[in-house]
DNA sequence: AAAAAAATCATGGAAAAAGGGGAGGAACTT
DNA sequence: AAGTTCCTCCCCTTTTTCCATGATTTTTTT
């Protein structure tokens, strides 16, 4: 058995071996080969700060930007980057599917999650939907490049804070809810009673007071208040 | 003691004052004067991007960034800018108390408030506190320019969409809580119980009973559970 | 087809919150 | 000095949540 990273590490050598023909110069020796690097950011600021970060570099090939999930599928479709940048908040999709989506269609690409947060909950759910990195918009030119190029020899990059608030934070793992908890979960934070979500999801109350009884005990939560906090803070709501 | 940061920045003060006599014509007259800009903004990468962004603009000075409220107010004291564009979320104070306090120092000085989110609470709470304006990340680089053109006109500039979150939830106004309600909906929030917060507060539990009603009543909330989640939206926890 | 997980429903009792009303003293504002 | 806000405390009733325990049916996974 192979894992997932070293799967897309061999796959990643394979076509450097394919297409690095176009890479030998007249005499036979090697050009350099720049990493192509795609963003997906509805930030049009940040999108233009890493372009003004990377347009020097020549071990960097932009190879272009999309602000939306479903333009970003539509240019995988034509052509397919070595590393995308991912911001977690996208107007039509969470990154995190957006992630989980394009691995399953292009296993050779590698995603770097990009946030403002260092949120262990979307930095957790980014990396379990198989991202090789995440790095916070705060993060400077080098540490950026150091991102990519080692994202790019299949490593993996956290920077520092994530990679912090994910250790520090293993207590707080985010629960898995079935679609049935989490429904009751968003009526109860809408400010419902046992009674009325059951008149809602015609079930009986005492369903929903089973269901509320589980979220508890997944949250690990002694009571609705911190029940809500947790679930807000990991963005379940 | 000074810090690098801090060195950085007279350093670049110093230049540009130096670098300031450009604006005289050789007749000793002016020529014209450049809106000078300052941001705030602990996104290196968002700093980069407004600074491309702005950089081939001779109707505007960048004169500087900051990424953190202290060496900002560290730069205000050698220098202020016409407009500051300023984030909300800054590692040291929040963008909305720096807003307060830089107007209560320069009053002449106009600001910007910048955000990733378009939240109703951030955006009340910065026009509340004197800013001129606000715009957000995805803003394109001619919403951006508007803005600065208009804020540094006098005028009020709101981004499409934060007017737009402006007006419809005017019925969710964040709530003003007194000292010792927001102590207990802390508590609250972390799970605990009328007693318990009673005890830790050494106060009776009928009284922490009185102010869980006042937060509901302030809330406009039917129970603990839609309160949290409300609080959350508006960060107050 | 078997096993596991999820959704459904129930009983009964203790604890806590929600809803309503009233009231006195301290601190701050005008 | 008067007014307002805040903090404090109390009573009572009804509703809702929390907890323990158990069980059946449906759906999904293996």
């Amino acid at each position: 058995m192979y894992s997932q990273k070293q799967v897309k590490a061999l796959l990643f050598t394979l076509n450097l071996t394919v297409f690095s023909l176009k890479n030998f110069a007249p005499d036979g020796g090697f050009l350099k080969m720049a990493i192509k690097v795609f963003i997906v950011d509805d930030h049009y600021m940040v999108i233009e700060g890493i372009r003004s970060l990377l347009q020097n570099e020549t071990t960097i090939e932009w190879t272009g930007h999309a602000s939306n999930a479903a333009s970003c599928v539509a240019f995988l479709l034509r052509q397919q980057p070595d590393i995308i940048l991912m911001d977690i908040n996208l107007p039509d999709k969470s990154g995190i599917d957006l992630c989980k989506e394009v691995l399953s269609m292009y296993p050779a690409v590698f995603v770097i999650g990009l946030s403002t947060f260092n949120q262990q909950s979307f930095i957790q759910k980014m990396m379990n939907n198989g991202a090789s990195g995440y790095v916070l918009k705060n993060a400077t030119k080098e540490e950026l490049m150091e991102a990519i190029h080692a994202v790019a020899k299949g490593k993996t990059y956290l920077s520092e804070e994530a990679a912090q608030s994910l250790r520090k934070n293993n207590a707080g793992e985010i629960p898995i809810l079935t679609r049935r908890e989490k429904e009751v979960l968003v009526l109860i934070a809408g400010g419902m009673t046992n009674s009325e979500v059951a008149q809602k999801l015609f079930i009986s109350v005492t369903t929903v007071d089973t269901h509320r009884k589980n979220l508890l005990a997944k949250f690990n939560s002694r009571n609705i208040a911190s029940l809500i906090k947790s679930a807000m803070e990991m963005q379940l709501i």
